[in-house]
RNA sequence: GUCUCCUUCGUCUAGCGGUUAGGACACCGGGUUUUCAUCCCGGCAACACGGGUUCAACUCCCGUAGGAGAUACCA
């Protein structure tokens, strides 16, 4: 059987991390089995719908790299891929439903069904519609007709019996169908489908052989398999990913950090980082190995290593993962996603010059290590472009010295500076090492002062680099603003 | 409340009847080092509990407890 996998996210909040996990195991399941993985676009809620949410599932996927086979911006031989422009074919379907006598229509109102709620949880029921409008007489729904007021269309669950479904990762689940939420609206009132229906008639449509999604989606899957049945047809393949939690055990939200891929691009987060620590989440190859590549996982992706557990997102681990990747990129290319970072916090202006963009590029080996994300880029090479900020005098004096060493220290580090630029690492750390042992202080604390003079911190890229792309001329001139600084 | 699912170090996980229960992140030490980092070495740390089945259970079965998810004219 060919592989057809879809993810159907509905544009109504920025892609979320779990979402994005979910689509790229279908997206690797569907590379794996050489199918076809196919992109929905599920905007039946017309209320919460948002274009610039749908703006944000492409960027997202054309930054994390990812393609769908089949999809609204790229057609396909199921087209339309978009739901609300296939309303017809809902309204067809549950039509269908209704002249068979497997589902009817509703003309409570929303006061009625939140009066009976109300009554079931001060009563300890479970809330559920009362299936009020199920026996309608055909006068009654003339009259409530006549009245104009608008139904819904619900599905019959049968009364009595059970209902199988059967997961790949789960096994049988079994429900006896007075469990199942009774008589659910299949088409709402302002003529668009709910989920359920439009998700089984797509996916059937659309000849999707295996749904993976989270388990949140377990509770309505009988009652989707009840659907499929109706219409007499087989049920997907299904298989239900376990869920992303935050540290508290919770699903993921927006109290336990960021959420949206977005967020974790704008704060500096790589692709393939984001790719490779969300694929371990629910999922591992082996023992030991820990990282993948995009293609690795088209390519080893499997079901049988899905883990059934809910995983909790671990942002140091996405950190460590950011680092390592950050570490794998040559100078350039690490360059080149700096520079963005760097206008965008007014590191470097919106036009920078030639010199500086080689700057930037020259710098790259000196910060390369000590990024845990590209952000970490501005506050780390700032002071190749701006002078230092004010600090306090203090910051100059290593603990092992006073003010006077410090600034001893300053000045024999300037007369030190001639030539700097020429010679090798290993020559300018001869020098200063040769100056701290006539000095009788250590390498680090004739360094320190320094260190801050140059780059107004004590946490800096290595100094002598430091040095060297800065400028004699600059470095003089902050160690002469130190040395009056000390002075004061 | 009801239904369903889940349960190995703090976290992600390996394990698929017999292992000193392995790896990674985090954390804590130590080394390299010019600060920070990288890198290297070492350490800490887990089979939720109770019954079975078996010569033998982390592994199989049944309970209990705990956790989560779902209970919409949202998906």
């Amino acid at each position: 059987m060919s592989v057809r996998v879809r993810y159907a996210p509905s544009p109504t909040g920025l892609q979320h991390i779990g979402g994005v996990r979910s689509a790229l195991f279908n997206y690797f399941f569907a590379r794996a089995n050489r199918g076809a993985f196919v992109l929905r676009i599920e905007d039946t809620d017309q209320g919460r719908y948002s274009d610039e949410a749908l703006q944000d599932l492409y960027d997202t996927f054309a930054w994390l790299g990812v393609r769908w086979d089949e999809g609204p911006d790229c057609g396909g031989p199921f087209a339309p891929y978009v739901q609300s422009a296939r309303s017809a074919i809902y309204r067809e379907h549950a039509m269908r439903l209704l002249a068979e006598g497997k589902a009817y229509e509703c003309f409570c109102s929303e006061a009625r069904l939140d009066r009976i709620r109300r009554i079931q949880t001060a009563n300890k029921m479970a809330p559920g519609y009362d299936r009020h409008c199920r026996s309608l007489s055909a006068a009654e729904i003339a009259e409530s007709r006549a009245e104009g007021i608008k139904p819904v269309i619900r599905f019959k669950v049968p009364l009595e019996g059970g209902t199988t479904m059967h997961d790949v990762l789960l096994g049988d689940i079994e429900r006896k169908n007075e469990d199942i939420n009774p008589d659910p609206v299949l088409l709402k009132s302002d003529g668009f489908p709910t989920y359920h229906l439009a998700n089984v008639v797509d996916d059937h449509l659309m000849e999707i052989s295996h749904i993976l999604r989270a388990q949140e989606w377990v509770p309505s899957a009988p009652l989707h398999v009840l659907l499929y049945e109706s219409f007499g047809w087989t049920p997907p393949i299904y298989c239900h990913l376990p869920m992303v939690m935050g540290s508290d055990g919770q699903k993921l939200s927006k109290r336990h950090g960021s959420t949206s891929v977005r967020e974790f691009r704008d704060a500096g987060y790589l692709p393939e980082a984001v790719i490779n620590y969300v694929s371990l989440l629910g999922w591992s190859y082996d023992d030991t190995r820990e990282f993948f590549s995009t293609s690795d996982l088209e390519r080893l992706f499997t079901l049988d290593r899905l883990n059934k557990a809910p995983a909790v997102f671990d942002y140091k681990k996405l950190d460590w993962f950011n680092g390592h990747y950050i570490r794998m990129k040559s100078d350039e290319e690490l360059a080149e996603l700096v520079v963005p970072v760097l206008k965008r916090d007014g590191v470097l202006a919106e036009n920078p010059q030639a010199s500086e963009l080689a700057l930037v590029r020259e710098a790259m080996p000196l910060i390369k290590e000590r990024m845990r994300v590209l952000n970490d880029a501005s506050g780390l090479l700032r002071f190749l472009f701006a002078e230092p900020a004010e600090y306090p005098a203090e910051e100059l004096v290593p603990k092992k010295l006073d003010a006077k060493g410090a600034r001893a220290a300053l000045g024999e580090a300037a007369g030190l500076l001639e030539g700097l630029a020429s010679r090798s690492e290993e020559e300018a750390e001869r020098l200063f090492r040769g100056k701290a042992d006539e000095m009788g202080v250590k390498l680090g604390d004739l360094l320190m002062p320094v260190r801050v003079a140059v780059t107004g911190s004590r946490v800096s890229p290595p100094l002598f680099g430091s040095i060297r792309l800065l400028g004699i001329e600059k470095t003089r001139s902050r160690i002469e603003r130190a040395m009056s600084l000390l002075s004061k």
